[in-house]
DNA sequence: GCCTAACTTCTACAGTCCGTAGAATAACTT
DNA sequence: AAGTTATTCTACGGACTGTAGAAGTTAGGC
């Protein structure tokens, strides 16, 4: 599935955070507030759109063209990509039980309740 | 994390596969057979230790250093390294409950089972 | 109908990571 | 000491990412 770089990374994660598609120039602007620091910069609208391309290359974001500043948006949620890098993470390996047992040891007692909720519901339905 | 390429995957791979630490030639050869395809081809062992090299700065693997030709072993298991991952994609989402909610509704009926009995097992505990 | 301002696409370059391996160096063996 | 075997250094091409200027395109104002 590729690895994100960072600005990919902190693209993805506004178009995520938002339901509206936004606008390479939408995104500039928030780029540079969201940068926690007071640093205030700014990117060249350029260099959003390269991300955005290439984003849009990997199939993670869509754009409408028919709109004059073209306007993109995510393809999939970001809980949606995650259990994507999961499965991904999973794929290689032949004891799946193996892992699940280990990863369901280092979750909260919450999560593990949370989660026996959610099979149960399954299994009914 | 950072990802690993190709034959650095290959070398995981076999370091998982044997508990016995191996060797850079070693490896070159299981490398050369373990391709399935008959291409036989064998890279240099320089190459191999590069890559040896670099899996250990990544901390991947660990080498013994008092043995002539070293000997390398991979540091974790293939599964705890997978839920590293896991948890790794996990890392940085909010909502991890809706993350799980879709990821269980990925697994197979079988594995489904196995969880709720891991979960039990570990609420008793 | 043409011009300008806004927008998009093309091209480019430096930095990092990976596959690959020769050259140089170090360590045994006899 | 010389030869053999193993390790480290150095290097290079290709892919991917951040970055953005240059060139091309389009739509609305005059």
């Amino acid at each position: 599935m590729a690895t994100l770089g960072e600005l990919e990374r902190a693209v993805m994660d506004l178009l995520w955070d938002s339901t509206q598609a936004q606008t390479a120039n939408d995104l500039r602007d928030l780029l540079a507030q969201s940068t926690g620091d007071v640093d205030g910069k700014e990117l060249a609208v350029t260099t959003v759109l390269t991300v955005l391309a290439r984003l849009e290359k990997k199939q993670l974001v869509t754009r409408e063209r028919d709109t004059r500043p073209h306007r993109y948006r995510a393809v999939t949620s970001r809980e949606e990509h995650t259990v994507e890098l999961m499965n991904e993470a999973l794929g290689n390996v032949m004891d799946r039980e193996a892992v699940l047992t280990r990863f369901i040891g280092g979750i909260s007692g919450e999560e593990a309740a949370a989660l026996r909720r959610i099979l149960n519901e399954n299994q009914s339905a």
